[in-house]
Parts: C-alpha cells; structure tokens; sequence
DNA sequence: CTGGGGACGGGGCCC
DNA sequence: CGGGCCCCGTCCCCA
C-alpha cells in the first residue's frame, strides 16, 4: 500500500508497518518485517503511528469469565492469556503482570479498563493511584478509574517502567481508552512494565521516560526536603511548595489544560484530591527518602510533591481493604537494575502504599524485605517459574466457577480464555441429553505443569501450549469437551504469542460483551424432523453404509450421517452468543471463536507465521515450498489457491467472436478457428459422413482443440492475427499443435506419469509453446523443448465444473 | 489481475 | 454413539 510519502505499508506476523520504499523492492518481505519492527524506534513514535502500525492486538480475558470466577477479581481474570501476574508466594496478591510467551514487539494491549469519572464527578475522597488521564482534542475530558477492582482489567497491574532499558510497554491513548504497547520483543517470563509514549507524556508534561522522571522526583525531593527544613524552621504550618515535582515536570509553560482544577495552591491538598496531577507510580523515589522527607511532611506538601507520593501520606484512602495490588512492584523489582534499584532501600513504609495515581502504579505492597523481592539487581531468578502460579501447584488459581447463577443456562461463557465456558446443546436436541456447560481454565502457561482431569471430556490439547484445563463443575454437571483452542492439537509449540484478536474486534472494547457460546434453543420439534427419519443402509466392500435420504451420500458411521443432515435441515446447534453465528458443529464453533479470541496455533515453521487454521496454514506454507497445485489448463499460469485460478480463468472467458460454425467451440482469433477447422473439429469430422473417430482420436482431438484454445490465449494468436497469417503460419501452427500431442504420446509410452493426467500433462508438454511472453515466433517456440514439471509437484486436477 | 490470508463448511476417522 | 481432531475445499477480502 503506497502512502502519500511512498512507503508502503507490509504485513506480517499481524504487524503492519511501513517500511521506506528503498528499503524493500517490493519482493516478498515475509522474512524481515519482523526485524523491521524489531528495528523500529517505537519510543519516538507518535500515538497515531501506534495505533495504526501494531495491529497485534491482545484483548483481555473476556468479562463473562470474571465475575464469579473463584476469587478472582474482574481485573484479575481479565488478563490475557498471554500474560501471567506475579503473585506472591504465599498469597494470591498480585504484584506485577509478566509475560507467559515471547510476546513480539508492536503488540497492543487493552483498552485500559476502568471507572470514568469526570471532573466534577470524581469523588472527593477518591484514590486517584489508578487515575489516567483522557484527554480529547488537547483537553482533559476524564479520568479512567483503575482502582476498583471489580471495575477495571489487569492493565492496573502493570509496574512502570524506571527506565527506558527496562521498558517494554508504551502507554498510548487511542480515541479515548488507554492501550499498552509492547516497544520492545518480550521474552517469556519478563515484567511488563510501562511507560508513556511520547506524545501521552508530553500531554501530561511528564518526562519521556521513567528515568528522567526518577531523575526529576530525586531532584525535586531534594529541593522539596530544603525548603521543607527551611519552612519547618519557620513555621509549624503547612506550607506551600513552590518546587514542585509538578512544577519541574510541566516546565515552565503549562497548567495541565483543562483538568478539573480548583487552583492547586490555594488550599492543602491531601494526595486523594481529585485536583491532585497525576503521576504514574514510576515516581516512586527508589531512593530512601530524607530522614527529613516523612510522611507527615509530605502530607503536608500542598501540591507537586505530595502528587507524587499519595499514599504515603494517605494510608487511610487505599484502595481496597487489602493492599493495593498495584502496589507490588518497586524499583527494585526492574529487571535490569535500573539506577534507582542502586539506590538504598527504601523502607517499606515508603513503599506501602501507591504513591502517585499512575494507574496500576504504586509501591509494593509487601515490604521489599519480602522473599519475593531479594535483594540484588537480578529479576528473573525470582521472576520465573516459581514464582509463577501453577495450576497444579496450585499458584496459579486461575480456575473458574461456572457462572450459572449470572448467566442463562443458554448464555455460557466464551472459550478461549479463562472461566470461558462452553454450553453444548441443551437437553432439547437429540442429540444432547444433558445440559452442559464447562469451564476453561485460565490459560496455563508455558511454565505450567498438565494437568489431568477428571472428566474424560475435559478439554485437554496436550501439545498445545496455551492449553486449558477443566475444572470440576461447581454443580456437579458434566464438562464438555473443549478448549479455547479446539485445534491446538496439532499446535505447533512455539511459544510465541498467538493472541491477536481480529480487526473486527480491535479496540472495540467489546470484550466485556458476552462471548458465549450458545446452542439454539430449539422450537417444538421443528427442525427435529431428521431424528426420525429411517437411515437407510447400505452395504459396501462389506461395510455397512449410512445413506443420507436427501442426497443420497453415504456414511461410513451414522454420527457422521446425523451430522451431516444438519447441512440439510438447516440446523446450526451450535452458537456463538459473540456474533450469533450458528455452527453445524461444535468443532466448527470452536474453530469460528479464534475469531474471537484472537488465538492462532498454527505456527509455520519457516517465517513462524501464525495461522488460526490447518488449513490456512498448509496453503501459507505453499509459499514456502512453491508448490502452485492449481494450473490453468489453457495457460502455463499456476496458483497456490484454487480461488486464484478460478479468477485467472476468467481472464480466459473474453469474448470470442470466432465461433465454430459445427461445434460449441468459439475463439478470440480467427487464426484459431482456422485451425480448428482444419480437421479437428469433431463435430465437423462426424458429421462429414466419415468414419466416426475411435476413442483414442477422439481424445487426441480433445487434446489439440484443448491446444488450440490455449493458443488462442496467447500473444502468439494475437500477433498472428495481426499478421492475418496465411497458409504458412497456419501450416506451422498446425505441426506445432499437433508436435505438441507427439511430445505428449512420447511422454506416456516412456513411462512418465502424471498424478492424474489431462490437464497436467497438456500443461507440461504445452509448456514452452506459449509462456514465453519474449518469444514472438512460434516458430522459436516449436524448438523449445518442454520442460517437465518436478516430480514432486502435485498438480491438482481442474474440476470440470469450475468457472 | 494476482497473491496472500481469514473464515468457515463439510466429511472422515479415531477414541 | 458422540465428541474431538484433522483435512480438504470454498468463498471472501485486501493489498
């Protein structure tokens, strides 16, 4: 796709990006986007560039899975499949959110999910930590809530980011909800952590990185703690702080537009107020603050440093009974030991509680003296797998209960992510005595031990990473058989991220719709009418047949028949409660919800393409082999897809005013129907009150009309009408057509073969008369040898019916 | 128009 | 017998 700047946009790995136009001839590119993205400086991208070049889209868990999942919040049960949470050891507070699988750079996650509030409708005593900020044409339009946990998604989870090395998420608003995009390729088992991207910081004046923003707090703090001594010196009161964190980062020229502002200075402000900036938890200073710099002097810090530190000074406005679970992470946490993690620990009180109103940002919640957090710059010996929940361990309790009390008993759960569940067809179908309805498990993660399930149907894909698990039903009802990925049996085991949800549902922010997966309720017996019906058997090669009595196609096993009559009545049992669209069946429902979900387990294992489907993928990797199976049978021209020729023959259907006057045979050039009408046309022949033709003449007549036609095709035919050919050039395109049926007699008698004949052979010995748009004599092309097709080549037969 | 991919229908066969 | 999985084929869309 050419823009106005002439780059042009490729696609692969789901990932469109533009590439410069020198960069790329415009060969296949299959091989090096991914390097491209990989080399893209998305940390100078704009929001737009953000939106429009990362169409890999993770989408949350869907809502349906969440609310009764067993203690789970909503936040908590949104998480992607993809992802995992930190969680400490000994309790299910989550602490950060990481990666399960590779996770390619440009991947976009969210929206950001929360509570809105506007500026005059923000609750006096809120807890701005999860506060984000909207803004809409420059201006503040509202907040996104992040605190409640049963009101937002797991993106309130996400540490920030202290440094722009430990970076890997940047925080985009597109339209008006908030995305995180993966700036950098993940690796399983790493922290995401976040920060804006450029234009979101500079819209809220913040620094384009965590790193200068730890830089600016350290700077203001100092400055803060002077002027606090001072002030203390001279007066017990509280005073106002004129350097302020704020005041640093706005700079010199802003007042935060329009945000709900009661003027900042003119009375104290406690960290809660709904006037307080907000600053992402990556303000959190990594160093230990002054002695000087307590909570209480903080507290009594009228605006910009105060901001930054909410909950240090307001213990009393947490954000849940527990400790914010946002407040997991720290500093030190970073992987890669960022500047701050040199810095001396700081006392866990500084920590308890968030400190700014970044959404999902705040202090660890748990004393950095935690097991969870050893000391040392070193991430990922406590990162991974111990420390990940496993469904066997029993850490990662990312089962679900079934939410029959919520839902309709036609309404279940959507599969594919956790607490998803199936319905199967109710007991109204005769083919389903029992309602069942089961739950999908969380995604288990790579690190994820199998686990085995009581219920013999349970969902069980054992090559597939992102397998789920059955869980028992709470009500005792039986599990279907499924999972979210009812192909990922044949999976391949990569690990890398297959969750991209389609364009259809990108930033929809749909995913709280229900996605269930219903089965019609079926009317008093309307379409019931084939369960009646006597299957008429057959016997054949000794095995019994099942005969439909509609079309008469025959059954090697009765539940295929049954399944098949559905194609006849209409009967679609199996719904997706998403887009309502019906499936014959179940497999068929599955399949159709990677949709949905985005889930692609088929993995090429070339250019590591993913694919939703077998299917697709074979076809993908016809690319790879360049095998091209489906050939024209009136031109050299071969496609990888059927679909492909079909067009293709179109291009041979134009108008031919030349018609035989004896037979159905009309052609474009009239050189052409001379040359049929030189004795092989065998209408004409029969009807000359000649012999009739043997069989094998007949065929060979076929052949050289079937020659003829496909020169008539060709440039040649154009060239010799052009030439109004006389004899001579008749004469030679006659002994050309017919060397062309010797070449393929030889062929036969020497023992070469074809798959399957026909079409094959006329397009390998035909091959060099007319595919050489160069040659302008057919005379050249009489002397070209035909080459034959690599025996490895499949050549798949044109059905007679095609268009 | 060609090439590539997504989605889905349908059937075979195994468990 | 039904479910699950696999495979093939087809249509559609888009670049």
């Amino acid at each position: 796709m050419l823009t106005t700047e002439g780059a042009h946009t490729v696609e692969h790995d789901n990932i469109k990006m533009d590439t410069e136009p020198h960069r790329d001839t415009g060969s296949k590119m299959a091989t090096d986007t991914d390097s491209k993205m990989e080399e893209a400086d998305m940390m100078k991208w704009t929001e737009a560039e953000f939106k429009k070049k990362c169409t890999y889209i993770v989408k949350d868990t869907p809502r349906e899975a969440v609310m009764e999942s067993e203690g789970l919040t909503r936040a908590e049960a949104s998480l992607p499949r993809n992802l995992a949470f930190k969680q400490l050891a000994d309790s299910k507070e989550v602490i950060g959110v990481a990666s399960r699988e590779y996770i390619p750079k440009g991947t976009c996650f969210g929206p950001l999910v929360g509570q809105s509030y506007t500026a005059d409708s923000v609750p006096k005593d809120a807890n701005r930590k999860y506060f984000w900020r909207i803004y809409s044409e420059g201006d503040f339009h509202h907040f996104v809530d992040g605190l409640d946990e049963e009101r937002s998604n797991w993106m309130r989870y996400v540490n920030p980011a202290h440094s722009a090395g430990e970076q890997n998420l940047a925080a985009c608003q597109n339209g008006t909800n908030i995305y995180f995009y993966t700036v950098r390729a993940i690796p399983p088992g790493t922290e995401l952590l976040v920060w804006y991207c450029p234009e979101f910081a500079h819209r809220l004046h913040y620094p384009p990185s965590g790193e200068l923003m730890m830089q600016k707090l350290k700077q203001s703090l100092l400055e803060a703690k002077q002027q606090a001594s001072e002030e203390h010196a001279s007066s017990s009161t509280p005073v106002k702080i004129e350097h302020s964190v704020s005041s640093i980062l706005r700079g010199p020229t802003t007042s935060s537009k329009k945000e709900p502002s009661r003027p900042l200075a003119t009375r104290p402000r406690c960290a809660d107020s709904p006037d307080r900036p907000l600053y992402p938890r990556a303000l959190y200073p990594p160093f230990r603050p002054h002695p000087h710099l307590t909570e209480e002097f903080l507290s009594l810090k009228t605006s910009p440093v105060q901001i930054g530190y909410t909950a240090i000074r307001s213990p009393g406005n947490q954000s849940s009974a527990t400790p914010s679970p946002s407040a997991r992470s720290s500093p030190e946490s970073s992987p890669h030991g960022s500047p701050a993690s040199a810095q001396p620990t700081p006392p866990s009180s500084f920590y308890r509680r968030g400190l700014g109103p970044f959404p999902g940002y705040s202090p660890p919640a748990a004393p950095l003296s935690s097991p969870f957090y050893p000391p040392g710059p070193h991430y990922s010996p406590y990162m991974l797998p111990h420390h990940y929940p496993l469904p066997v361990g029993g850490m990662f309790p990312r089962t679900y209960p079934l939410f029959s009390s919520l839902l309709p008993p036609h309404m279940p759960l959507l599969p594919g992510e956790a607490g998803r569940r199936f319905l199967l067809p109710d007991s109204s179908h005769p083919s389903f005595s029992t309602h069942r309805d089961f739950l999908l498990s969380a995604p288990t993660s790579a690190f994820s031990a199998a686990t085995t399930l009581k219920d013999k149907a349970g969902p069980h894909y054992p090559h597939h990473p992102y397998s789920g698990h059955a869980h028992p039903h709470p009500h005792g009802h039986p599990h279907a058989p499924t999972s979210s990925s009812p192909t990922a049996g044949t999976a391949a085991p990569s690990e890398r991220m297959p969750t991209k949800p389609t364009s259809a549902l990108l930033g929809s922010g749909r995913q709280e719709e229900a996605m269930n997966l219903s089965k019609m309720k079926r009317g008093g017996g309307g379409s019931t009418g084939y369960k009646t019906l006597p299957y008429p058997l057959k016997k054949q090669n000794g095995k019994i047949k099942y005969e439909c009595n509609v079309c008469s196609k025959t059954f090697g096993q009765l539940s295929n028949l049954k399944v098949h009559l559905r194609v006849h009545s209409g009967e679609r049992p199996f719904k997706c409660s998403t887009c309502s669209k019906g499936f014959t069946q179940l497999a068929h429902l599955q399949k159709h919800f990677l949709v949905h979900t985005g889930e692609k387990p088929h993995e090429c294992s070339v250019c590591h393409k993913r694919f939703s489907s077998t299917s697709n993928l074979k076809t993908h990797l016809r690319l790879h082999s360049g095998e091209k199976p489906y050939s024209c049978k009136l031109c050299p021209a071969k496609f990888t897809q059927f679909v492909h020729l079909k067009l293709h023959k179109r291009l041979h259907s134009r108008e031919r005013p030349h018609k035989c006057p004896h037979c159905h045979r009309h052609y474009i050039h009239l050189c052409s129907l001379r040359l049929h009408l030189k004795g092989y046309c065998l209408a004409a022949v029969t009807s000359s009150g000649g012999p009739t033709p043997s069989p094998s003449t007949q065929e060979e007549l076929q052949h050289i009309n079937e020659e003829i036609e496909r020169f008539d095709m060709s440039d040649h035919a154009e060239r010799l009408d052009q030439l109004q050919g006389g004899v001579e050039v008749e004469a030679v395109l006659e002994k050309q057509v017919l060397g062309m049926l010797w070449r393929e007699m030889d062929l036969k008698t020497s023992g070469y073969h074809h798959h399957k004949g026909g079409a094959s052979e006329l397009q390998s010995t035909g091959y060099g008369l007319y595919n050489s748009v160069n040659e302008t004599s057919v005379i050249k092309q009489l002397r070209r040898s035909s080459p034959l097709l690599p025996s490895n080549v499949t050549i798949k037969q044109e059905s007679e019916e095609q268009a």
